[in-house]
DNA sequence: TTGTATGCGTTATCAT
DNA sequence: ATGATAACGCATACAA
């Protein structure tokens, strides 16, 4: 394990400075330094195995080239597309990811924050925004990915929950349903809390009737909450959208706890189209969110604000499509 | 976008010099201090938020507490539960996790591979690894974790493949199943490899006859390649051990298609026990692995050897599960 | 076009 | 126990 070389060992290989070295090294700066020393450095490079110090790099010019990607729990489903999208969009500019986890820790979150901040990382990509977050006091680049601020004040991509909402209710609504419930997520995060305005919207667009009586709020994005929060619905409903997957499988075991089949009894649609929701028992209707295009397009998004920090903060948001299985049939009762 | 305080302005604000403050937030080399100075440096450290800035010191001591891990895509669900519990043992330590995917694609590990030592990584957790591979020529500390190499030079992490393997054998046997196909995964793999293997030995062990006719190779551990695999077993069989669990998801097809049912006409038993196997239809029966402790296991060996580089490449096996579901049932035929 | 000088923030070595 | 100093490898402003 004998150290690597360094700029001045391919310089004076080159029999240059080191500083001209450098310049030839760069890509960036090239054009400083005759074509024929240029080569000569280049090749003085490859034949020693020349890779830059990037601590030295970093150090000097104050940038890593590495990205900050903090989400909740990389064991949730919805995350892996979304940090595998950031993580190739960030590779095709030579940057790479540093990633952290916080189970939805706020103290955890700054933690990591500092943590990454210490290690030169350019910028941030957070899944973890909650709607009352403001935007970082110090202005290190940060995008948001998947939730969204009510502020508005920091980049972020997300997806276009209201439209997917809507149509769920358009379909539910043309095959019958009347008495559809709502077992809402967390509503201090966007996507719970804009799922549930969308709804309430989107019933009343179709002329029908809201009752809070047929809306439940569950406590977290889980099976479990969902199952819970979803127990003790009215029996006459003949539907249910679900905040997400997860939540829709909770609601599959409280019909199943209180006697009702799905689709049978009532039809269930959630939201995230995550793998093997097309698997289960009945496969799930579902929203499809393009996660991985979310994560790619927030990757982006962050390098374009790295470059140009003061650039206003763009809020992207993608489509979603509707995707019908067997969960869902025509309203019987 | 004010510039974070360095240590200089630590030292200053506690009225010492600069290296004496480093002596102080330096848990190494606190007790060459004097308790009362290094309180005051400490809490002058707090109160200006200050974070040690890793580039310098990785320049100065040519280390970064970062470590690369590499996969071949997040998007396979055995990887976010080992990443994540890598990040968890590496965070214990003060380290972080630089992730990089590979689709499998060896080239594209040997790019990462340069560009993350070139980020001053300290180390590697490879999750790639094939079973020809040969250990990093330059000795960078790395760890192999889910699958291992034959040569066994390097330290790997993994699970008792074997004793799965036995353990569903014993049980099928038990049910009266006489005859039972293996869908293997791709046996340049060590896992493919070794519950092949282990089928073999475990068909002997209980006098049963492994007739070749009754193995299949899928071309890789997805449901797709599963499906290929077993769609043209013989017709008498009444047991599939599969090669993991998306393989046995191919199977549940491959039997569909044939006009076989499961568990009704043939029982099938995967490998992993991933989210979501417990709702298929119909539930499936499967080997647990504990992927997290993988993960946190293989991390803390990548520490110990960072620390001790030297050390014989331990090799780590953690035991496996047997999870009983729908999937299998008493032969009928 | 190329060389010189300097500093990024930290820590190790020496001196006090 | 603490201070002074140098050096890690690189990039850049300036000089030649």
């Amino acid at each position: 394990m004998k150290k690597p070389p360094t700029i001045k060992d391919v310089a004076d290989l080159a029999k240059v400075h080191a500083a001209t070295a450098s310049r030839a090294l760069n890509p960036q700066t090239r054009d400083k330094v005759s074509a024929r020393t240029a080569n000569r450095i280049l090749e003085a490079a490859k034949s020693l195995g020349y890779a830059p110090n990037s601590a030295a790099r970093s150090l000097r010019t104050k940038t890593s080239s590495v990205a900050g990607v903090i989400i909740p729990d990389l064991r949730n489903p919805v995350f892996p597309p979304i940090v595998r999208g950031i993580e190739d969009a960030l590779r095709e500019a030579g940057y790479m990811a540093l990633l952290g986890n916080t189970d939805g820790d706020v103290e955890r979150e700054n933690e990591l924050l500092l943590a990454m901040r210490g290690r030169q990382t350019d910028g941030f990509i957070l899944a973890t925004g909650r709607r009352a977050d403001s935007a970082p006091p110090d202005g290190v680049p940060t995008v948001l990915v998947n939730r969204r601020t009510d502020a508005g004040d920091i980049p972020s991509v997300t997806s276009d929950n209201a439209a997917g909402v809507h149509a769920t209710v358009r379909m539910l609504a043309e095959l019958g349903h009347t008495r559809i419930a709502h077992v809402a997520g967390p509503q201090d995060l966007s996507t719970g809390w804009e799922r549930y305005r969308a709804f309430l919207d989107a019933m009343e667009a179709h002329g029908l009737d809201s009752d809070p009586a047929r809306i439940r709020f569950a406590a977290a994005f889980t099976e479990d909450a969902g199952r819970d929060a979803a127990i003790d619905l009215p029996d006459d409903i003949t539907a249910i959208i679900a905040g997400n997957d997860l939540i829709a499988l909770g609601c599959y075991q409280a019909l199943e706890v209180n006697g009702l089949s799905c689709p049978t009894d009532v039809s269930v649609v959630g939201f995230n189209d995550m793998p093997f929701t097309s698997t289960q028992r009945p496969s799930l209707t579902t929203v499809r969110i393009p996660h991985y295009d979310m994560g790619f397009e927030a990757a982006r998004l962050l390098l374009e604000r790295i470059s140009s920090p003061s650039a206003p903060a763009k809020r992207v948001v993608l489509p979603v499509e509707l995707i019908r299985r067997d969960s869902v049939v025509r309203a019987s009762r």
